[in-house]
DNA sequence: GTCTATACTCTGATAGAC
DNA sequence: GTCTATCAGAGTATAGAC
C-alpha cells in the first residue's frame, strides 16, 4: 500500500464520519501514520482531497449498484434486485448517503462539474426504461411516473441511513431494534413499491 | 421586535443555509444587524445559540403537524391529511429537514436529552395506532407494520428536500423540473403508501 | 444593553533541512 | 519523499469603556 494510498483511505475515514467542515487535515494525516507536511505534499489543499474522495466514493457507488439491472429480468424482478443491492451496499456502507448528501449541498456547481466531465451517470436509467416499456404493454399502471417511482425508491432505501440518529430517538429503537428493523427494510420497500405499480 | 429576538431570527437563517459548522457568529450578528460582543452577551457560545434554534425548530415543527390527525377521519384519508400537511410544511421551510438531520448527526446525545427534558414528542403515535386498529379491524392487509410504514411516508417526504441538488443533478432537472416535480409529490406519495395497505 | 478593541486558539498551508 | 518548524488567517470568546 503507497503512502498515497494510505492518504486517501484515511481521508474517506475522517470525512465520512466528519463531514467536510469538521474533518482536520491534522487528524487525517494521524490516520495514514504521516505528518501533516507530507499530506499537503501529496494534497495541496484539503479541498483537493475532498474531490479525490468523492469522485471515487460516487464512482465505486455508481459501478456497484449497476449489476442490478444488467441481466434479463421482468420487472418485478428487477425492482426487488435494485432495491436488495442498494440495501446491501448500504448496510455495508452505511455513512455513505449521508456523505454524499452534504458533499453536493456544501459545493454543488464543483461536484456537478467533475461528475459531467468524468461522465459518471446514475444507473437510474435501465430501471426508469423498463417501468416505461412494461407500462406500454399494459403490465403496471397506466399512469405511473417513472421519475417518482424512481424517487420513491430511492427515498425509502436512503433515508433510514441518513435519518438513523433521528430515527432511534422518535421510535425508541436500540440498536438492535435498528438493525432488527433494517433486516425487514428491503422486503418492505420491495413490497411498497410494487403494490405502487399494480394499483 | 427585541435584540434577542432579532438574534435567534437572524441565527435561523444563517444555521439553515449553512449548517452549524459553516455558520459564523460574525454572520450572525450582521443578520441581526449587531456587533459579535452584544450577540455573545445574549448567547455565550455558538453551541449555545445552536441548541436554542434547534429546540424552537423542532417544536415548531412537531405542534404544525400535529393538526394532520386531530379530526375524525378513516385510515386512507389520514394518510392523505398528513402526507399533505408535511408537504406544505417543508415546501414553506425546504432547508429544514437537511437542518435537522444534520444536528441530529452532529450531537445526537445533547438533542437527545434536551429534548426529552422538553417531552418533545414526535406526533407519529396517532398514525401508527390508526394502522394497528384498522389492521384488526381487516380494513387493511393484516402484516403491515406501523413503524415500517410510517419510515416510508417521512422518508417519501423528507427526502425530496434534503437531496434536492443531488436529484436534480441525476434526473438532469430544472428548477421548474423541481418544482412541478414537487407539485405532484403529495399524491404520488398518498397513492403509494395506501397502495401498500390494500395489498 | 451596546459598542470597540483585543486576546487566544485552532487549523490550513508553506519553507526548508535531510 | 519525508520530516520539523513556523506562518498567516480566521474564528470564537472576553475585557472594558460608555
Amino acid at each position: 500500500m503507497t503512502t498515497r494510498d494510505r492518504i486517501i483511505s484515511a481521508a474517506k475515514e475522517e470525512f465520512y464520519s466528519m463531514g467536510y467542515d469538521a474533518a482536520r487535515m491534522r487528524s487525517i494525516s494521524e490516520r495514514a501514520e504521516i505528518n501533516k507536511g507530507l499530506l499537503h505534499y501529496y494534497f495541496k489543499t484539503k479541498e483537493a482531497l475532498m474531490v479525490e474522495v468523492f469522485q471515487e466514493t460516487f464512482q465505486d457507488f455508481f459501478r456497484s449498484i449497476a449489476a442490478a439491472t444488467d441481466h434479463d429480468q421482468d420487472v418485478f424482478e428487477m425492482v426487488a434486485s435494485v432495491v436488495e443491492l442498494y440495501m446491501e451496499h448500504m448496510i455495508k456502507n452505511p455513512s455513505l448517503p449521508y456523505f454524499i448528501i452534504n458533499e453536493m449541498n456544501r459545493d454543488p456547481e464543483r461536484h456537478f462539474k467533475r461528475m459531467k466531465k468524468a461522465a459518471v451517470q446514475p444507473p437510474f436509467a435501465p430501471m426508469m426504461q423498463m417501468i416505461e416499456k412494461v407500462k406500454s404493454n399494459g403490465g403496471i399502471r397506466k399512469d405511473v411516473d417513472p421519475e417518482q417511482f424512481m424517487i420513491n425508491l430511492i427515498s425509502m432505501t436512503l433515508f433510514p441511513f441518513i435519518a438513523k440518529n433521528m430515527l432511534t430517538y422518535m421510535h425508541g429503537m436500540s440498536d438492535k431494534d435498528y438493525n432488527e428493523f433494517l433486516k425487514n427494510r428491503t422486503q418492505e420497500i420491495t413490497h411498497t413499491l410494487i403494490a405502487s405499480l399494480k394499483a
